[in-house]
DNA sequence: TATAAAATGATAATGATTACTAATATTACA
DNA sequence: TGTAATATTAGTAATCATTATCATTTTATA
């Protein structure tokens, strides 16, 4: 998709791996855009876009389109699945075993190559279960 | 999220059902809307988009974020898997055992409920995996 | 049939994301 | 250090999938 290009360091592109970094949810653009402004006051919300293009394309982030109408964005790109809450929206890293296997299963009957697997899992979080 | 509807029967909704579930791939609003307008001239987009919104909220239908940039629809809403080609995006069903235990897995360090999944597959299918 | 409610077609609006461009920042090297 | 080459940015306009609007048409029912 995307060609190996050559990159200069830029601070504004460093700040926003830190910020994701920081983060244990998973912010949109809009709000990394909010956050970020607050150190860089004149930055632009297409820069932000277009490092998070960049970060994701070098699978230094991960790009998550949970349904929501938004794209999410995950400063860790280690395997590892997510929550996504019926109630609030909210998008929560899972602590669970390994599960690459089902790859293996899904290869069964399949003609093609598999090589991952994006697997999300939906319901309601702590807070929100207990609304109602 | 939508109130349940007093609904009427309409013609081209029927048709996108009949449509959709003559399908084994899981096309677009665009591809839907080409299609139907073979036999509706008159059909708008709009209507398509409604009506697959409607079917989706009841269930009749499933609405797919592949990341791609357009949602696909799938007129088969019983459980089942999908494979994502990374070489032609081709969006294909998987003939795979149930792995609903992974919810389980899933909810064993989680404190809220969980009560589905989604899981997207990905990899090249036989066609894209010969040609390179 | 007459009436009420839902659905449609046509079109405008929305809004997340991408593209464009002149100005600025970073890097390599003399 | 300067300077040239090039990546990156801020600001803004454009794109385009999806939604909303609304007058007209269909459907359901009595």
């Amino acid at each position: 998709m995307s060609e190996i290009k050559n990159m200069k360091y830029s601070r504004q592109r460093e700040a926003i791996l830190a910020f994701l970094k920081n983060r244990k949810d998973h912010p949109t653009a809009e709000v990394i855009y909010d956050n970020i402004r607050q150190e860089y006051p004149k930055i632009s919300l297409g820069t932000v876009y277009r490092n998070l293009s960049l970060l994701s394309d070098m699978g230094i982030i991960l790009k998550l389109s949970c349904d929501d109408g938004f794209e999410h964005y995950d400063g860790n790109p280690e395997r590892h699945y997510h929550f996504v809450c019926r109630g609030c929206r909210a998008v929560i890293d899972l602590e669970m075993d390994d599960i690459s296997f089902i790859n293996t299963l899904a290869e069964k009957n399949f003609p093609g190559q598999i090589d991952g697997h994006m697997a999300y899992f939906y319901g309601k979080c702590s807070r929100c279960a207990c609304e109602n």
